[in-house]
DNA sequence: CCAAAAGTGTTTGCCGTACACCCATGC
DNA sequence: GCATGGGTGTACGGCAAACACTTTTGG
């Protein structure tokens, strides 16, 4: 193990990338976490990550954690804020940034992973170690904001669904019934939100569903507004001073 | 100058925090800029900042930065996202958290700079040292977003102010006209937008404007949609992977 | 046929826009 | 009085919630 000598005026601090990894599983909200094999914390559930490495970008560290905690590419892998309290880490300075994804439920569930144990887990979930328990918060109070004005609830969804399933997402992460006809109409009608795909299945009993894959439309227009909350977005991740 | 040693396996890098000021004068959006003395990209113009000191929270750090160069408290300063590309500084690896703050139009502009010197420029801005046409751009999209759907626009006012001042606010952010009667009802109806002081001015010629105080609401029921974008947001602080 | 799920048509009510109108001041 | 800006009332239109209704399957 090689070291290096640094001018302690500069701020000196190791560099980690944490994810919150959300998928829909068996009809509730899942975080994928970790049991931590050593020191500190031994033990006790965190969200993957890891070191970022010396020359890697901060989105490509947090792209290959993903990939070595799931084995896949993600659809989407957004920024969720940066963690530096100079107390979150009993090992010395460390901040962390958050990254939030949102994957499909998996068929090889945590193919790949070299930690202890690696598992999908309900929210909300407490106890984690380090400032976890916030950054979970912080990002599933942005996903929920962001299936507002985004199509990213496809990101939940396999390559190929139904609008019954996409809305079973929207009712799953926001926590309410909505309406299926408007529903069905709201989503169809927003410009790229979903493209048809020409086929169709019977998922269970009823009429056959037609089957749509994920659109190109990064925003949606219009957005899809949470009953109960007249036009607020709520999702303000917590980074605030 | 004390040094220590660390172990290389961790990424070791130095952590600035960068500021983006905002404010409006003279009818336009400016933003703090400060010519830089030293290398790299000396003479260049670039957001005020710092390194982040020892056992320091970011958020001090910002609010600290904040401080020495404008010697105002924040009324609102919130993290903005973190920068990290391996490439961005010659010095080395270093990585800035940047964050936001929008201020009224100081009466006595940046006191108690030690900076070379610094002065307010009109949005947008290019040519910025290091990746801070990016961080620039971030900050002032995150801005025009959240006045949206935040009470934010009144950051930029005096403690008192009228509510055509405060529209003027809106315009000059999002560049568009607003319509003077609907914005004055969307305004005093949204709940704890604005107090009345019960005082009221002549501003120029007509009838009396009232003085009116920030509120205490935090999110905007209802929101104030920017015209002729449907419902979109549009402000993701382009830290999408 | 009946139940259940997919999808469409229609009504109703709210909310935002546009704009007519009144108020209060300086000149 | 007239111009100018502050503030209120109101009609219109579009969108979304609510829900009746049709379609297409499995028992």
């Amino acid at each position: 193990m090689s070291s290096i000598i640094v001018n302690m005026t500069l701020s000196v601090v190791s560099v980690t990338v944490d994810l919150v990894l959300l998928t829909i599983r068996e009809g509730k909200l899942q975080v994928l976490l970790i049991r931590r094999g050593i020191p500190p914390f031994e033990g006790a559930w965190a969200l993957p990550g890891g070191f970022v490495l010396p020359g890697e970008d901060l989105g490509d560290a947090a792209a290959r954690e993903l990939s070595e905690e799931t084995g896949v590419r993600p659809a989407h892998l957004e920024q969720l804020g940066t963690y530096g309290s100079p107390e979150r880490d009993p090992r010395g300075r460390v901040i962390t940034v958050a990254y939030l994804a949102l994957l499909p439920d998996l068929p090889a569930p945590v193919a790949g992973t070299d930690a202890a144990d690696a598992s999908w887990r309900p929210v909300p979930f407490t106890g984690l170690a380090f400032d976890h328990d916030r950054i979970l918060a912080d990002g599933v109070e942005r996903a929920r904001s962001k299936l507002e004005y985004t199509p990213l609830a496809t990101a939940f969804c396999p390559p190929s669904f139904t609008i019954a399933e996409l809305r079973a997402v929207y009712e799953t992460v926001w926590r309410t019934r909505l309406d299926p006809r408007n529903f069905h109409r709201k989503v169809t009608g927003a410009a790229g939100f979903v493209e048809t795909t020409g086929e169709s299945v019977i998922r269970d009993r009823g009429r056959p569903a037609q089957l749509f894959r994920r659109g190109s439309a990064t925003l949606l227009h219009p957005a899809l507004l949470r009953p109960g909350l007249g036009s607020a977005q709520g999702g303000r991740s917590a980074t605030d001073c």
